[in-house]
DNA sequence: CCAGCTAAGTCCTGTAATGAAACTCAGCGT
DNA sequence: ACGCTGAGTTTCATTACAGGACTTAGCTGG
């Protein structure tokens, strides 16, 4: 397993960092809710889709909800929470990093843009002060409240 | 495997989404560069460590170079390049979420800051209009030039 | 010059995770 | 009563992982 290290970047992929979950997250956020949609679109293996969608639960990044269509019997469907909704600049990374480094020739498959003025969304480096377009080698690390020591 | 979809999301699982590697790249970040220093703070198996390393070399994401310390034979060391340099957002945003949902209770291990000015730097998405501290909900996905249809 | 030390791996072996297909289950529509 | 459908669960073969022992190449002290 990860060594936490008190690590919040470990941590975190303690709970999203396993095969497909982040996958699963993405169809979340185009609005799939259903394990029939996760499991076509995605194409993973629906025991460990079954796994995966409850652990999420269980972390408190999807919600499991009853919900019944006219007609139909009472099915089960997942929806994200405030949690899990705040994974998204996340998936946008990932995204800007692939559409940059390891794009189709076609071009991008997606483009996210600003609901309100149309403009196309970035997840961005930025400091409190308002400085922007930050790079690695504008960032300094500095040991928090948490830090421990490495033997 | 992944269903790529032409997704860059997936590509980009596909290149650093194995186990280690993103905690690797943490381990490169912070300045670390030689296999024990990976393998010691990291506390990956040595078969993981070097075929994790193997991938992110061929992948253009680390760049082995020879060094030579005074009065020691020449070793290897891994270097991130421009490539992996960007990936440096994604870290942020995970580590964001992290300390913002999963943190330690004595707070965060590590903070980062802007090195010209010093105040607390993290992962925004914005949009190219100029709005900052945008959610999930602000922002809509289109198809973009790439896109293909699911069957 | 030879044994020991070290960084950087490789090899081996048991355990755990994954993938694919078949199976179950509950209610609906006919 | 019968088959259909969505949502899983079970089974089993394959692959990945974890950990320890082993290897290698060049110092370095004796």
């Amino acid at each position: 397993m990860f060594s936490a290290e008190n690590c919040s970047i470990a941590r975190t992929l303690q709970v999203v960092g396993e095969r497909w979950s982040l996958l699963i997250l993405r169809e979340a956020f185009y609005g799939n809710r259903r394990f029939e949609q996760f499991q076509r679109r995605i194409g993973v293996a629906r025991n460990l889709l079954a796994s995966r969608l409850t652990t999420l639960v269980e972390h408190g990044i999807l919600d499991r909800e009853t919900y019944q269509e006219p007609g139909q019997r009472a099915r089960q469907e997942y929806r994200l929470t405030d949690k899990g909704r705040d994974l998204y600049p996340i998936l946008v990374a990932l995204l800007d990093w692939g559409d940059r480094h390891v794009a189709d020739p076609e071009g991008p498959a997606i483009l996210l843009s600003h609901r309100e003025c149309g403009a196309p969304v970035h997840a961005e480096l930025r400091c409190d002060a308002g400085h922007g377009h930050l790079t690695a080698r504008d960032v300094t690390g500095t040991p928090g409240p948490g830090a421990r020591l490495l033997a």
